[in-house]
DNA sequence: CTGTGTGCAAACACTTTGCAGGTGT
DNA sequence: ACACCTGCAAAGTGTTTGCACACAG
């Protein structure tokens, strides 16, 4: 799926701007955060059109919020995002490396089933386990 | 337990800032960001006594740092933060409510155990579920 | 052509740091 | 008396807003 059409499925238009971070999310398996788009973008383009371009990926769901205690980080949506019923939902398991510093989804692991006490309604989950990475734990 | 002698177990020396603060925590069952806590206090203290009296407070362990997408709160240690043997730990269950946009420690919920990919090693878990509070769901 | 995205400037919000003076032990 | 805490001022960092122009559809 070539990144314009990946856009335009998001009732984005196409531009510069946005195919380059696009491919950035697309190309890494860290979260990234808005400086490391910034930086890594070389400062092609301005940190406030890299701002709005964050949100507005979030907003139609090409991209989710992690959080971290450093702050917060961006990641791309995978598979895992949508249900069969084409839902979106963002019940991860993000892992930080408290070595590397790294953040990213382990989408492989499912959240067990929660039982939460009476009267709560459970919507969405969101899992960050901190411990050692599988590339520092050599 | 007092203020001051909870204070003092943490090695704390006891002013009127941190009796203070940390009587909010203790009367308060949602997590408490800094502006909560300046406020609360309707301007008794500088904004950056407030800042360090909550850094102190997370560097000793008597409240600790709760995250969900609007932001940095912190939240005060319940014994739930004790294992037998005395080791501090954050392995909580924090929830957001959607509605009335609070969060709590649901200490009564346990973290089932999480099947981590070979090579990782787990720290801490920090489980944070969003939904609809028992307040809001009537 | 029209509506949306971008860049620039500025404002705004959040957090940290340095230092002088005050307070707890 | 000494070390630590506090308030004030200022700087540093992160994020948002307004507006004019450029660009995609």
């Amino acid at each position: 799926m070539s990144i314009k059409n990946t856009l335009k499925r998001y009732d984005l238009r196409h531009t510069s701007c946005r195919q380059d971070v696009l491919l950035l999310f697309q190309a890494s398996v860290k979260a990234l955060s808005h400086g490391d788009v910034e930086q890594q973008l070389s400062d092609q383009y301005d940190r406030v059109t890299i701002y709005r371009t964050l949100k507005t990926f979030v907003e139609v769901g090409l991209i989710h919020k992690v959080l971290d205690e450093d702050g917060l980080r961006y990641a791309h949506c995978k598979d895992a995002c949508q249900t069969p019923d084409h839902q979106h939902h963002h019940n991860h398991v993000h892992f930080k490396c408290q070595q590397c510093g790294q953040t990213s989804c382990l989408d492989s692991v499912q959240i067990p089933a929660i039982k939460l006490p009476n009267g709560y309604a459970q919507q969405a989950v969101n899992l960050l386990i901190e411990g050692v990475c599988v590339v520092c734990n050599q």
